[in-house]
RNA sequence: GCUCACAUAGCUCAGUCGGUAGAGCACUUCCUUGGUAAGGAAGAGGUCACAGGUUCGAUUCCUGUUGUGAGCACCA
């Protein structure tokens, strides 16, 4: 006698072992029909489970949120059979769900795949699909496992199976002519995989590994039901239209060209918003007790030496020569702070010293990560630090916190994530420099009353660091912001600072960050605004538009009063239709379009339209003022 | 760095089964002075990324280089 609890706390007794399959149809016929998969004590398992004991079950259906993650898994076999029906030969290695959908790595016989192949492939998964072949599960264990796979060439699959440790029983699932290990579960027949669709195929090493061989991946995507996704389409094409180096160019921000990879060149408009964005960040140095400062671009290769950076680094660093001295360019600012820190004898009642720059760094980073501003060669950090003692790291931690939260909220930004990367397996510093390092920042979060989320490994040579994720407006993460505990590099660099006991003392080092790099930075904020930046941050607020030659001076004298005031106005006086202006301003994302013809020149007004279309009518210039100077500043 | 793809006018793209190229927008000039998302006409603009090779002939085919894109690896 079986007694199954469900969801609502009712029970049902079954006299034989039941399946998750008769658990549905004893509650309803309805039920059964729509029934994914299972949940027996919270594990997810198939339909077909039979359940050997009293157990709290539950029935997935489309309403689940698991129900995705089965549709998905399943839809990855489903590609996997189809690849192998269409290139008999072809190994399968690993199919995993992803965000959004799912990916199998296949080892090809011949070429790899191509976007041309996956029309053919997704044709014949539709095929399989309607042939509604059942999934079947079976154990095997481990050996028998391997011996299967190598029996049929699968010599990836028998790989990873040999790394499974030998007591433990395998799972496989067959559906048709095919079969692959899999934990499960799987939608009861390939009939209930609906709307997918084959996205892009891709090179990916076999285990993630650069050294291995390079395998075939193929991506795609799985849901509910068509209209799901649809609209995931849609919001992959909306994502594309916010592309940053897209609008870059249309709205004249930046350009980058092949004699300058991954390095940027700004243009007036793009320059307008760096500047905006570097003013405000002067401010927040400014509030936050630090001191600018300006250091050498580059540095003599013995203090990347002493520094740490040449043993750790230095794949990274661009070099150059000059009178038989090798220098290296600057990747990073912190130990050209420590110079200043250096130069002169500070006191433990000077601590904390903050000492912030706008940094710029140079980084030899490998050709394909580059990608528009968000991943470059050269850029410029909001990079500060902070030379405290041990004591101080908590207060100074819980500051930056909440300093840091107000920029992302100024800038838009209130999804915000926190990051507590822990020590990694190239560092320096002992294991128990390493253990009040991690501490440390634990409690300051603790009594910033933040929560985090622990990534082991992820860390700095030189410490752990919090980092800032931020969620932009269609729900990408970029991590922007840094807060860094280093108890090795100022001993290396020999900082000091003499204490209560007149003995010198090594003082512990912050290093921190906002908005990270300007460049990323500014990436970010086109792509969160979809390139309408608030008025604050846009490089042109105002374009004065006349509709023909005689109020062209009206027009002229409107823009330079909005100059005056303190705005980025200008006029447009082309012989051209206003509706033609109206339009080209409209697509260059200008916030307010003024216009002004006979009438407005008459009465000193001024007819206002937004960039959204927005009508306002028309306004005296100076109440347009003082609606342009509300929204002039985040504060 | 690795795999695959791509590189044609300022921009977005078409095209040449091997005979040195075309559209729209933008630009210049002229006409038009028009009230809220494109008025009209004419003109100018290209070593078809770069370097080799095959060929009577290469922008087109092949190889290499550079850059870009997607993904992987990397991201101190």
């Amino acid at each position: 006698m079986i007694t199954i609890t469900l969801p609502d706390n009712s029970t049902k007794s079954f006299d034989a072992p039941p399946s998750v399959r008769d658990v549905a149809t004893s509650i309803g016929a309805g039920l059964a029909k729509a029934a994914l998969a299972g949940k027996v004590d919270g594990k997810l398992v198939d339909l077909s489970r039979s359940i050997d004991h009293d157990a709290r079950v539950e029935i997935v259906t489309e309403k689940s949120p698991e129900a995705l993650e089965v549709i998905r898994h399943s839809t990855a076999h489903l590609l996997a059979q189809a690849v192998q029906r269409l290139y008999p030969g072809t190994q399968v290695t690993i199919g995993p769900v992803i965000e959004d959908g799912f990916y199998y790595d296949f080892a090809p016989k011949g070429e790899p795949f191509k976007p041309e192949d996956l029309p053919a492939i997704e044709a014949e998964m539709k095929k399989i699909a309607k042939e509604s072949l059942p999934l079947s599960r079976s154990v095997k264990s481990r050996d028998e496992a391997v011996t299967y796979f190598r029996g049929i060439g699968e010599a990836y699959k028998a790989e990873i199976i040999e790394s499974i440790p030998a007591n433990e029983e395998l799972s496989l699932y067959t559906q048709g002519e095919f079969t692959d290990l899999c934990r499960g579960p799987h939608v009861p027949d390939t009939g209930r995989l609906k709307s997918f669709k084959l996205m892009k195929t891709a090179g990916a090493y076999w285990r993630g590994d650069s050294d291995n061989a390079m395998l075939s991946r193929i991506y795609g995507t799985a849901w509910l039901n068509d209209k799901d996704l649809k609209a995931y389409l849609t919001r992959i094409e909306e994502a594309e239209k916010r592309d940053h180096r897209k609008l870059g160019k249309q709205l004249d921000l930046f350009h980058m060209q092949e004699e300058a990879p991954g390095m940027v060149f700004w243009h007036p408009n793009g320059w307008t918003v760096y500047q905006l964005v570097q003013q405000y960040m002067r401010g927040v140095y400014r509030e936050g007790g630090y001191d600018e400062v300006r250091c050498p671009s580059i540095l003599d290769v013995s203090l990347w030496k002493k520094s740490g950076h040449w043993d750790n680094y230095k794949e990274n660093m661009f070099f150059t020569e000059s009178e038989k001295r090798t220098y290296a360019v600057k990747p990073m600012n912190c130990p050209g702070h420590v110079q200043i820190f250096k130069n002169s004898l500070h006191s433990y009642r000077d601590l904390p010293v903050r000492i912030a720059e706008f940094g710029g760094c140079t980084r030899n980073e490998p050709s394909g990560a580059l990608h528009g501003l968000m991943r470059v060669r050269a850029f410029t950090q909001d990079d500060g630090h902070i030379f405290c003692t041990e004591d101080q790291i908590e207060s100074e931690v819980v500051a930056f916190h909440k300093q840091a939260l107000k920029v992302y909220a100024d800038f838009g930004f209130k999804d915000v994530e926190l990051m507590l990367a822990l020590r990694p397996e190239a560092r320096i510093g002992d294991d128990a420099i390493w253990d009040r390092a991690e501490d440390a920042l634990r409690s300051a979060l603790r009594s910033a009353g933040a929560t985090w989320k622990e990534l082991p490994g992820e860390g700095a040579f030189y410490g752990p660091k919090i980092e800032y994720h931020l969620r932009d407006a269609i729900g990408r993460d970029w991590q922007l912001g840094t807060m860094q505990v280093d108890f090795s590099m100022p001993g290396r660099l020999g900082a000091e600072y003499v204490g209560e006991d007149s003995q010198r003392h090594v003082p512990v080092m912050l290093h921190r960050a906002i908005v990270g790099s300007m460049e990323r930075f500014i990436g970010i904020l086109i792509e969160h605004h979809a390139g309408n930046f608030p008025t604050w941050l846009a490089p042109v607020q105002a374009v004065v538009l006349n509709i023909t030659d005689s109020q062209a001076d009206y027009a002229g004298q409107v823009a330079g009063q909005l100059g005056t005031a303190g705005f980025r106005a200008s006029a447009d006086l082309r012989n051209e239709k206003i509706g033609y202006k109206i339009r080209e301003h409209t697509l260059q994302k200008v916030p307010w379009l003024l216009v002004v013809g006979d009438r407005e020149k008459e009465k000193g007004t001024i007819s206002v339209r937004t960039r959204s279309g927005e009508d306002l009518g028309q306004l005296p210039l100076q109440a347009f003022v003082e609606r342009l100077r509300a929204e002039s500043g985040p504060h």
